[in-house]
DNA sequence: TATGTGGTGTTATATTATAACATAACGGAT
DNA sequence: ATCCGTTATGTTATAATATAACACCACATA
């Protein structure tokens, strides 16, 4: 399955992610209107996390507005709707690699490149739900992210 | 297993904490210094997370400081030695409930009453650890939170 | 045309966290 | 005993992340 550090072609995955929002959009009546677009499509453009700020920066160099409340509006809309996760660890937001499916995101986090990407795996889901069950704690929302080495990063950094 | 929504013997389980941090300072030769000790002590007496800001607040009545870095130093300290965990989703603080043994925390977050406890599902690293292998990734940290309801607030809110 | 809903613009502020530099306390090597 | 490295504390300032609140606008529809 493709876990995502290896190399892809880019600008397939970013058209393809947009147009599977767009067309999410149109059918649910959401409006995704310019800004919100754009911060997708930055965050797309990534295979790492941007801040709030850093993509504040680029929505005001192109005229898109300047202050904090946009960004972070347009960015509310995004992870509500299923199209940018949030990465907890970092305060800082990712792109979402498997756009439509309904999923338990696990996100690896490289801190020496910074890169994340997102995989699936189902059984996690599983046991995190036997663990609560036992606990009679009703999940609603999960949080699971690795940080550590990339592939690139490691053979960079020999032992 | 004790999964922690339950209640139990609060004043021993503190001082069994505490005690256990003690001997584990000594032995080690670190410093468990009276800030440190101090804001231990404060996220024992909780079952829940407790902002930084909170903490520092209770430090600066009882004169043993008043800035943020009093404060970060601590919570640095304990963080680094397993003594309490960082949740991530709150930006807050909570007490090791299993401290000395080697584990990859999961917390279950009540949205509610703010109740956080931390449970062992060592199956959970295996498979993680099975995830970040297909992707040649390096796991050094994890940060595994779920969000939702405990169980005392499941029955008072009736769906 | 009135009214509700959702989106944007803007000011101000809250919340969380760290940089940087000075001082102190202690232990071991010379 | 003094020098020096290490670790901890005190303090000022600021960085980084996030939200509250209110005014305005556009559009749909009753």
């Amino acid at each position: 399955m493709p876990l995502g550090f290896e190399k892809h072609d880019h600008s397939t995955c970013i058209k393809d992610a947009l147009e599977t929002a767009e067309s999410y959009c149109a059918s649910e009546n959401l409006q995704l209107t310019k800004t919100r677009r754009r911060v997708l499509e930055l965050l797309l453009h990534e295979h790492k996390a941007l801040g709030a700020y850093d993509i504040l920066a680029t929505l005001s160099k192109e005229g898109l507005g300047t202050q904090p409340p946009v960004v972070y509006r347009a960015l509310d809309f995004l992870v509500a709707n299923g199209f940018v996760h949030k990465i907890e660890k970092l305060n800082a937001y990712s792109a979402c690699t498997h756009p439509g499916q309904s999923h338990t995101p696990v996100f690896m986090i490289c801190h020496k490149c910074n890169a994340v990407v997102e995989a699936q795996t189902k059984p996690l889901r599983g046991f995190l739900g036997v663990a609560a069950k036992a606990a009679g704690f009703l999940i609603e929302r999960t949080v699971i992210e690795a940080v550590g080495l990339c592939p690139t990063c490691q053979e960079n950094t020999p032992a």
